[in-house]
DNA sequence: TAGATTGTTAATCGATTAACAATC
DNA sequence: TAGATTGTTAATCGATTAACAATC
C-alpha cells in the first residue's frame, strides 16, 4: 500500500467537515472554496486542503469544491455507505435515548436489539424494538450478525461483556462506560464516549476563564 | 502571570489521569511512579511527568506520587471542589439520562432544574425534580444562579437559547446538539459532545481496519 | 486570457519523547 | 549511602501553516 497513515487528528475532523457540508447542502450551496469553509469553521484553509488531500483531490483549481460531491465523498471515507447491525446493551435512559436517535438509522446504523439485565425493563419496547434479557445475547449476536455493540452499562459489566462480544463476532464497540476498553483480543475497534471527562473539561475551562477574567480587571 | 498557556491536549488528558487515580485509590494503592502509571494507561512516563509539571511538582524523587494526594490535586485543577448549579434543557431520554447520573452530583454538579417544550413532559419529575415549561427558564436561571446549562435539544433551538442563557448569566454550556456553539458573546465556555461524530469515527476505524486485515491475508 | 483556487512542497510551530542532573 | 524516580532541559517528531507553481 502507498497510503501513509492518517493521523487521528485528521480523522476526528472528518465528521465535522461532513456536518458543515451537510448544512451547506441544506442551504442549497453548490460550491465552496477552502477559504470560505475555513472562515465558517474557524480553521485555516491550509488545514482543510491538507486534510482532504490525504484522501484524494476532491477540488478543482480556480473553482473550489462541489459541496454535494465533497459531502458524499467524506461520507464514503467515513463508511456511511455501509450498513451496520447494532445492538444496545443497557436499556436505561441513555440506551433508550440512543435507540430513539433516528439520525443514526439514517446513516446506516440499524438498531437490531436492545438488552438489559433488569427484569422491569425486559419486555418493554423502544421504537418497536423489544428489550431482551441479557442471557439471550450470545445467540442474538451470532444469528443477527451484529457489527457494533453500544455499551451503556456500568464499567464492571462493560469490561466483562466486551470480550465476549468480540469473541462472538462483534467488530466495533461504542463504549459509554467510564473505562478505557482495549479489548484483549485485538480484533475489534473501540470508541469511547466519556461524558464525565467532557464535563470535567468544561469545569476546568470555567474556572480557568474565571481566573483570567479576574486578572483582567 | 507567569503561567504559560496549557494546551488543550494536556487538559483533555487530565480527566483520564483523574479516573485512573480514582481506580487506584479504590484498590487502596498508596503510591505510584510515572512509569507504573504509564504502563497502565498506555502512554509514556515522560508525558505524565510533563503534563503534571504544568501545574506543579506533585511527586517526590525516588518515591513517585502519592495516589490520594495526586488524585485530589488533579480534582482541584479540574475544578471539582467547586459547586455548580446546572439545568438541563430538553428532558427527553438523553436529558433524563444525564439528570439521573448521580456521579455528576457527587462531583459538585447539582441539577437544579429540568426544562422542556413538550407539554406531555412538563410536570413529570425525574429524581424528584419537576420538569418545567421552557417559558419559565429566564426567571429560573436568574433566581437560581445557574452556572451551567446542558443542551439536549435540536440544533435550531440550541442556537437560539444559548445566547439567551449567556445573557441571563450562565457561564458554561454543555452542548449535545449537532452544532458548534460559539456563543456570540465571548462570556461563556462551551463544551460540545457530538455523539454522531463519535459514531462516525468508529465507523471510519471499522472500515479502515477491515481493509488492513484484508491486505494482511 | 486573467483570475481564482487547488494540490503540494517547504517552513514553522508545538507537542512528545529522551536524557539526565537533582534529590528524596 | 545507594537506588529510585522526579522535575526539567534538550532532541525529536509530527502537525499546522505558509507559500507558490500548476491548472481549471
Amino acid at each position: 500500500m502507498n497510503d501513509k497513515k492518517i493521523s487521528i487528528a485528521v480523522i476526528k475532523r472528518l465528521p465535522r467537515y461532513y456536518r458543515y457540508l451537510g448544512d451547506l447542502l441544506e442551504n442549497d450551496l453548490v460550491r465552496i472554496s477552502s477559504k470560505e469553509l475555513s472562515e465558517k469553521m474557524g480553521v485555516t484553509a491550509s488545514q482543510i486542503r491538507q486534510d482532504l488531500n490525504n484522501f484524494g483531490g476532491f477540488g478543482q483549481q480556480g473553482y473550489g469544491y462541489n459541496v454535494e460531491h465533497l459531502h458524499h465523498e467524506i461520507g464514503k471515507i467515513l463508511g456511511l455507505e455501509h450498513q451496520y447491525n447494532i445492538i444496545i446493551i443497557g436499556s436505561g435512559n441513555l440506551g433508550q435515548a440512543l435507540a430513539n436517535y433516528t439520525d443514526f438509522e439514517r446513516r446506516g446504523f440499524h438498531v437490531k436489539g436492545l438488552f438489559d439485565i433488569n427484569p422491569r425493563l425486559v419486555g418493554m419496547t423502544v421504537r418497536g424494538i423489544e428489550i431482551l434479557d441479557i442471557d439471550k445475547i450470545e445467540d442474538f449476536v451470532k444469528l443477527m450478525k451484529i457489527d457494533i455493540a453500544v455499551l451503556t452499562i456500568p464499567k464492571q459489566n462493560a469490561i466483562t461483556i466486551a470480550n465476549d462480544l468480540v469473541k462472538w463476532g462483534v467488530k466495533g464497540i461504542w463504549n459509554f462506560a467510564p473505562v478505557d476498553l482495549k479489548v484483549s483480543i485485538k480484533d475489534a475497534v473501540v470508541e469511547n464516549v466519556h461524558l464525565a471527562d467532557s464535563l470535567m473539561t468544561l469545569s476546568y475551562n470555567l474556572i480557568t476563564k474565571e481566573k483570567e477574567d479576574a486578572l483582567q480587571l
